[in-house]
RNA sequence: GGACUCGUAGCUCAAUUGGAUAGAGCAUCUGACUACGGAUCAGAAGGUUUGGGGUUCGACUCCCUACGAGUCCA
């Protein structure tokens, strides 16, 4: 039984007993007690006051008083208005430290035999990838991480969107003005070289309208008549009939984005388990409309086009195949649903994607609710907010956006500027200083980037450099360099057994307790798929040691017990930290 | 025309899901190394939580409304 669940036992009981109510224990909300206040656990009154008829004080007292005298743990208490702030005995931290010692996959569940598929990352082959899927790449990388912690068989799928009227556009400016250029010729990475292409389409493309434009065509007929996109459009058709010279460019060029997006993903530190390519699966979904069809949940209008009646739910009516035939977008997300869900049968499956698609997927998870999806109860979209620049939004065609691989060189730099700066690693082996550097720059980055919860938009100014001081992975990865060090230099002690009697210091009590919360965190973020929860508990816990750190002598410790103690509680706010910051994505080194 | 999201200190973000005096970091000011790592610690200052109503023991949180920022659907 955990320290929580035997207080919400006790608490069950005073209630049972004093007043007559039951409540079963798990239903116990117990909160921890703010800092101003004296107590680990706190548990509110007011509720049962009024079911009582008594003051929300005298209710706290006599619970207090109970739990004191019946209970275990209970060492005091204080009741201030309707809070009842429990303060448990230093025996109670010590063995509450050494289970935690004890357990080597502590903060982690076990297996529960469930099935998770992330998708994250998807991007399309037409142009780099740029802050915005940084932020998507690190959520996504981070979500299945901490499902995992939470005891979920992961699947992490990446859906390349590697065709439609953008790959054709780049193709075709390739085609056209390329001159046989490769990323090899060139010397440039492959994905950068076809997005160069891209925002050469535009260009030219701009020019034609404006040119159709002064001949006193109206803007919307010039985009139409645009040779350039008639064009692309013809190259579209031709690919989907199999052209085998359309094609062939296609693969070339394709092949070199991969090559490209190959190296940021390492450089970002994220993987996939599976891939799937739109131009396999844009077919898919037909089976579907005819399915729905049948079951009476699609209906047919009088130009042969299907829909689906959502205004039940506060939807509009939506399109699913046109009137021609052809699907839409959101058909082929009904086929691949299924197909993944063969591939892998999951229970649950993650859509990181941004929220500006939040209406599709609404619509999506409705869809497959209706149509009766076994796995539809499991659907999750994580919707996270633009990345801003102080100039506003960023548009890839207006080449005011801020690359990917460019970021995350800038951020290894300045933090080789900034160790090199204190002159700390001047003797660090060459591979160590670089494995150094990746790790606090990108540390950095990551950590930015999650710790804002992802509903919100984002402010991200280039003209600053992200900050290496305060509440970023920088403190929280010297936090860490600080505790090995602390434990190397242990070696040079002899260490005791921990007393089961021992005074805590506030300090030392502050970061037990912390500790004991990491599970909780743990589920909390699996629970709501949020990885600033873990953010923020890691930074905490290293504000929280580095306090420690200030008060307390480690080495100079009063007595041998006391010193074991601080270095064993030391090795538990590393092991937590590391741990912590590895559910993010985030290393976090030995020495700095 | 409908729908969704967001609005908290000068700036960037928290707030245990309805709990106590709304907390951190940056920036500003003050203090702490003959100390185990100063990439640190301690402190000061900074707020009508966009405005206005409502619900109740209690509201940043829920409801209504206005405003602002953004997005989607036809």
């Amino acid at each position: 039984m955990t320290l929580e669940q035997t207080l919400q036992t006790q608490i069950s009981q005073a209630l049972s007993e004093l007043f007559s109510i039951q409540v079963p224990s798990e239903e116990v909300l117990l909160q921890a007690t703010r800092k101003d206040f004296e107590g680990s656990h706190t548990f509110v009154t007011f509720q049962i006051a009024k079911q009582v008829r008594k003051s929300p004080v005298e209710v706290g007292q006599q619970l207090g008083d109970y739990l004191q005298q019946k209970g275990t743990a209970v060492s005091r208490f204080n009741v201030v208005q309707g809070f009842l702030n429990l303060v448990l005995s230093d025996a109670v931290w010590i063995e509450l430290f050494k289970s935690i010692q004890a357990n080597t996959s502590y903060g982690f569940q076990p297996a529960n035999g469930h099935k998770v598929m992330v998708e994250y990352s998807s991007p399309n082959t037409n142009k780099p990838l740029h802050l915005g899927h940084l932020r998507n790449n690190f959520l996504g990388y981070s979500i299945a991480q901490i499902l995992k912690a939470n005891g979920y068989e992961v699947m992490k799928t990446n859906i390349v969107n590697d065709r439609g009227i953008h790959i054709c556009k780049s193709m075709l400016a390739y085609q056209k003005f390329g001159n046989g250029e490769t990323p090899e010729s060139s010397n440039t990475k492959g994905d950068k070289l076809v997005g160069q292409y891209y925002v050469e389409f535009d260009k030219r493309y701009k020019a034609e309208i404006a040119e159709l434009k002064a001949t006193g065509i109206s803007e919307e007929e010039a985009e139409k008549q645009a040779p350039l996109m008639k064009e692309a459009q013809q190259m579209l058709v031709k690919w989907e009939q199999g052209d085998s010279e359309t094609v062939a460019l296609w693969k070339k060029m394709n092949g070199w984005v991969y090559a490209g997006f190959d190296v940021t993903y390492k450089r970002m530190g994220v993987d996939f388990d599976k891939f799937y390519y739109e131009s396999n699966t844009y077919l898919l979904g037909k089976g579907i409309v005819n399915e729905g069809l049948e079951k009476g949940i699609f209906f047919k209008k009088e130009n042969g086009s299907v829909w689906i009646d959502l205004t039940d739910l506060g939807l509009d009516e939506k399109l699913l195949l046109r009137g021609d035939g052809t699907s839409v977008y959101i058909t082929q997300d009904l086929g691949l649903a299924d197909l993944k869900h063969t591939d892998f049968p999951m229970d649950k499956s993650v859509y990181v994607v941004g929220n500006e698609q939040d209406y599709h997927f609404k619509v999506l998870f409705s869809i497959l609710k209706k149509l009766g999806r076994p796995y539809s109860d499991g659907l999750y979209h994580l919707s996270y907010g633009m990345v801003d620049l102080p100039s506003g939004k960023m548009k890839s065609r207006e080449g005011t956006v801020v690359d990917a691989d460019d970021l995350m060189n800038e951020m290894v730099e300045t933090a080789e500027e900034r160790s090199k700066a204190l002159s700390k690693v001047a003797e660090f082996p060459e591979e160590e200083r670089t494995q150094l550097f990746n790790m606090l720059g990108l540390g950095a980055l990551k950590y930015f980037l999650l710790k804002v919860d992802p509903v919100k938009r984002m402010l991200f100014n280039p003209e600053e450099s992200i900050d290496l001081h305060g509440h970023t992975a920088t403190f929280i990865q010297y936090t860490h360099a600080r505790i090995s060090t602390i434990l190397r230099k242990s070696q040079e002690f002899i260490l005791v057994d921990i007393p089961g009697l021992y005074t805590l210091h506030e300090a030392e009590k502050d970061l037990v307790i912390l500790l004991s919360e990491f599970p909780n965190v743990i589920k909390d973020a699996g629970n709501k798929y949020a990885p600033s929860t873990i953010a923020n508990y890691c930074y905490e816990m290293a504000k929280s040691y580095n306090r420690f750190f200030d008060l307390c002598s480690i080495f100079k410790a009063d007595t041998p017990e006391q010193m074991s103690f601080r270095v064993a509680l030391s090795a538990e706010v590393g092991k937590v930290i590391k741990k912590g910051m590895n559910l993010l994505g985030i290393q976090v080194p030995d020495r700095m």
